[in-house]
DNA sequence: GAAAATACGTCAGTCTTGTTGACATTCCAA
DNA sequence: TTGGAATGTCAACAAGACTGACGTATTTTC
């Protein structure tokens, strides 16, 4: 109990103690978090030659419908060639629709079919279930500061798209 | 302002009204987050034929030396064969060693050598100031948020070895 | 109107890191 | 003592990331 950041002054902002075994615990704790994090969709996508990289673009095209490619490759910060193989997978088993812009005809806009709304949706309900759970294991405060913490732990043009998303909606 | 998750009662285990749009928001800020904690020792590594299963493998060698494989195995959450195409490279290249089981002749006994140890702290001297930054912006009532959530989104196996990792120090 | 820049797709090759299958060694218990 | 379980190694393969080069259509700029 008398290990935790200890805080001189009261104000956040002010000088904190943190030792090496501290900073230490805390990249462990994010290590296993990520994994069990990405453990339901893994699941759901094995077995149905898709990947997790599937599921990422599976994931921001239904928050950004209509969104382009280039666009796309910004947010994943993966190459085109990486993009486009898993693209065209969606794209041949229906789940992802490619539109030719209507104002800039070299743009494609993506869209989820039905087929790849119900993909979504049953991916994100998996990952959505074990955030509740552990929201509310957590409690509102301790909610409040996993996102400040993991806010300040981005980039900043990785926060900057964040944010974009956050407010598209 | 008027979006967090609200919560009824005093408590912190009280009902909580969480949207699917905070929950997403939860796991985008997951995304990016990660993204950004692996960044640094992600380009310390590039260029020296190294990755990210490396840095794992040095990172856990770190925290427990002279464990065996297997535990490594459980911890990382990988097949033997694929960490053992790691562990071969570190071997080979003088940064691990493997000592025979004096007990058991099949375990093999890992350990950072004098090398190791040096990549060791690089690699968790920039991750290390990512995360004191980070816990610096946020102050401590956010960072101990940040744990129990973190905490909470764990498997079960994981938060164990979690934990003993913790106190195993 | 010609040249440069942009958006996208594709081919070919490499690297990391995960997988399964087969196998050697060592330990332990029936 | 012998057969099964556990520990670890080697070989081959697949997914998914990367770079580099190239082609095409379209837009922008001079």
């Amino acid at each position: 109990m008398a290990d935790g950041p200890t805080q001189s002054g009261s104000s956040g902002q002010a000088l904190l103690y943190l030792t090496d075994e501290q900073l230490r615990q805390g990249i462990e704790a994010m290590f296993f978090a990520y994994r069990g994090f990405t453990a339901d969709p893994d699941r759901i996508l094995e077995g149905m030659s898709y990947g997790r990289a599937h599921h990422r673009a599976i994931h921001f095209i239904h928050c950004a419908p209509g969104t382009t490619v280039n666009n796309l490759l910004a947010i994943l910060g993966v190459t085109k060639q990486s993009l486009n193989r898993v693209l065209r997978t969606l794209i041949e088993d229906g789940l992802v629709t490619s539109h030719v812009g209507r104002s800039d005809k070299r743009e494609r806009h993506l869209t989820l079919t039905e087929a790849g709304e119900a993909l979504e949706q049953q991916l994100s309900d998996a990952q959505r279930a074990r955030m509740r759970d552990a929201y509310r294991k957590a409690g509102p405060e301790a909610v409040a500061g996993f996102k400040t913490v993991l806010e300040a732990m981005m980039d900043e043009d990785m926060k900057r798209a964040y944010i974009a998303m956050r407010e598209g909606r």
